[in-house]
Parts: structure tokens; sequence; C-alpha cells
DNA sequence: CGGCGTACCGGGAAAAACCCCGTATTTCTA
DNA sequence: TAGAAATACGGGGTTTTTCCCGGTACGCCG
């Protein structure tokens, strides 16, 4: 008897062929494909078989990562979640390991390195390259130090106009305020992202995803 | 006889499971595969078979796609190239297409949609899907407008200074340099990049790639 | 040689950004 | 029901940025 695996990423190409490779290594049945966490959530709704194992992409659209790794560990938690991404981004990491995923692997492993990594979380549970587990420790520290600020919805609304050409004049005639109120606003963002000039708020707005370029 | 197939992408597992995805098509054969431009470059000199096609991701290190397109397209103008990418973003397409492959695909294209192309290709010599075929014009007149930029030295220097908390008075002491002189540098960059604040600036370092987050 | 481009520097002025001092409302919650 | 926390505003002020004007010095080239 093959052991399920689930898989979910936003990228066809991959998400076949690497259902292709799964198989080929002889040991596992791809028994359900997903796009995103949506569509995993959909089908494992109408699914008869629940997988042993998911391997899951960190971006993809509609239900990334972290929110189908949330979902998956609350709903089905005797699903081990082995995290996939293409970047070795610190945030990733840690948001998917708090999420509840027991691994991470990057899209360049080589595949015998995913069908050991495969053996030893059934095995053991878990899974931490050599590189991953050294600095681990680094990783939360730095998670922690960098709490996740959490903003208004007019801080969030002025930040994106300050990450652009508008004086602040302008910004204020925008968004029908007086130049004193987003003088406040700026203020306060100064201060939750420990900065004080607006190219540093730009800068750290764009460090920490509240806006893209 | 089958048809030899090369393949370049710097993540194994999408690299190796892609290659068992193209195999189980039937018609191809995977002669090289590389995890970039200058490991393409190595193997092909010691390739005895040369392959009629060749798929190559564009964002990979040490050599990538379009750099890989470039020197393939001088040294090997037989093979036909087809640029694969994760991203749908204007100006990668333009310069693939620019520096000489004959398609591009993303890599959320279904593998039916991959075996149509590669069909095409063979027959017609080139594949469009329908959506980058409708905007090419437009995305062409873009690439026009938005031409590469040469700076000098000093002033990629200061570009990466004014891409920082630091007041220009700071930076002209950190160049060793008068306020009027990084004022000139900043009147330049304002030219150069059609922008008329410090933000701009930034902003548009930060798009153009000159400097990183 | 004189013209030309480049890097470099200075003074001054207007605008924008930054930083205080306040007040007042609402809304939510301990 | 007191008190945060978010929202909104005003009058000051300094510093920085932005944008002019002007100039010198150096090397290159026809």
């Amino acid at each position: 008897m093959k052991i399920p695996i689930g898989l979910a990423d936003d990228h066809q190409l991959f998400l076949k062929s690497l259902g292709l490779m799964l198989e080929s290594f002889g040991e596992y049945e791809v028994v359900v494909e997903a796009l995103n966490g949506k569509d995993l959530q959909h089908k494992l709704a109408h699914q008869k078989t629940i997988p042993d194992l998911m391997l899951l992409d960190v971006n993809m659209p509609l239900m990334d990562g972290v929110e189908t790794t949330k979902w998956l560990s609350a709903t089905h938690p005797g699903i081990k979640l082995i995290a996939l991404s293409m970047k070795d981004d610190d945030k990733a990491i840690i948001d998917m390991f708090k999420a509840g995923c027991c691994a991470y692997l990057l899209k360049d492993t080589h595949p015998t390195e995913l069908e050991k990594a495969l053996k030893e979380i059934r095995l053991k549970g878990y899974y931490n390259a050599d590189a991953s587990n050294v600095n681990f420790r680094r990783l939360l520290m730095k998670a922690e130090e960098k709490q996740d600020v959490i903003l208004t919805v007019k801080e969030t609304q002025f930040l994106s106009f300050a990450c652009s050409e508008l004086t602040y004049k302008q910004i204020a005639a925008e968004m029908n305020l007086s130049e004193r109120t987003i003088d406040g606003y700026r203020e306060s963002l100064f201060q939750k992202f420990h900065v004080q000039s607006r190219v540093g708020l730009c800068l750290e707005a764009l460090r920490r995803g509240f806006v893209t370029l």
C-alpha cells in the first residue's frame, strides 16, 4: 500500500511534474493536487483518501501557504505538513513553522534530498536541512525583535501614499484631511517603524511588505 | 528517434521533475540539465547530443535567463529557446524575446499547454500564448520608454546612500564631497529617473534594481 | 590653442519635511 | 465608567530638501 500524499502549488507545471517525481520514488501516491489553499479546502472536502503528507508552496494566490498551514493543522492535525518555497526568506520560514508545518524545503533541493526528507518526516515527525537548523535560533530572535506592527486602516492608507512622490500637502488633500492630521500619522508610523525620515519609512514599509513596488 | 531537449532551472526539484514530465510526453529525451547559464555552458561543451529545444528559466543565479539566451542564440543558433518564468513580468518577457527566445511560458501553465507549445514551436518555429500575444505591442512600447539608464560610479554610490535615512549633509560627509556636489548628483539622477523627490528616486532605484532592500 | 565635457564647489531662497506645543471627538474595553 | 486608543485638527518652530544662480579646475580633441 502506497503512502498517500498531497500537493499544493500555484504553478501547474511544477505541481504536475512534482507529482510525477514523487510517484517515481515508488512509495508515494499523489491523492490530491491543488493550486492554492481554497482549492485544497474544496478538494479535501470531497476526498475519500486523506493524505499522510502534504507539500505546500508558501507563495500561492487566494490562500497562501501560511493560511493553508494554519487551516490544515486545525482541521486535519494528522497530516504532516512540509513547506516548499523558492525563497530562503527568514520571515516566511518562521511563519510556516509557527503555523504548524514540520519541515521547510527549498525548491532548489535535490530530489534525493526530498526523498530523504520525506522518509525522515515519516519516521521522526520532522526534518531540518542542516543549513536551516544551524541558524534557527537566530531566525526566532529576528522574528521576535521585528514583531508584527499593527497599523490602523488610515495609517495603512497614508503609508501607501507616503511611498510615492506626493507631498504631505497633496496626501492631505487626497485623503480629505488636514495637514496636521497626516502629520500625526507620519509621526506614529515613524515610531512604529523606528525610523526618522520619509525615505526610511518608505524603505521599512517595503521591507515589511505593507507596500509593494 | 526522440527529440533531444535541454533544461535550465536553478530549482533542482523543478528541474528534475520537469524532466520526468517531458519524458512522460513520450516524444522527448532530456539530454542536458543545468542549474544556471554557466553550468549550461560547461555541460554543452562536453555534450555529444545538442538539444533541439531548450527550456530556460528566466531567474537563475550566476548567469540568468537573458544572458543565457543571448549566449545560446549566438553560439548555438540551431536551438529553439523557450523562456520559462513564474512571474508575468513585462520587462522580463521583452528582454527574453529581444535576447532571442521564441516563446515565453509561465510556470503555472498546464502541462498539456506545454506539450502543445513545444509541438507548435517545432512546427512553426514560435509560440505565443493568446494572452501574451494580445498586449505584445504595449509591452514593446513600455520597454522603450523605460530604456536602461547608465549611471556613473559616483552616482551609483550616491544612490545607495540616498536610499537610507542619511541626510544629504551626512551623505556628503560620507563621500568626502561638498553638499553642492552631491546636490548635483541628486539633480542628475532626478533627471535620469524622471522623478522629483528623494522618495521617488529611492522607489525608482529599487524598481530598476540599482539598490535592494 | 580654444572649445567641450566632466567633476567639483559656493550662496541663497522657497518649499517640504520634521517636531514640538496643544484641543477635541468617538469608540471600545477593562 | 474611567481610560485607553483611534481619529481629527491648529499654531508655532527648526531642519532638510529642492532648485536656482554662479564659479573653478582638469583632461580631451580637433
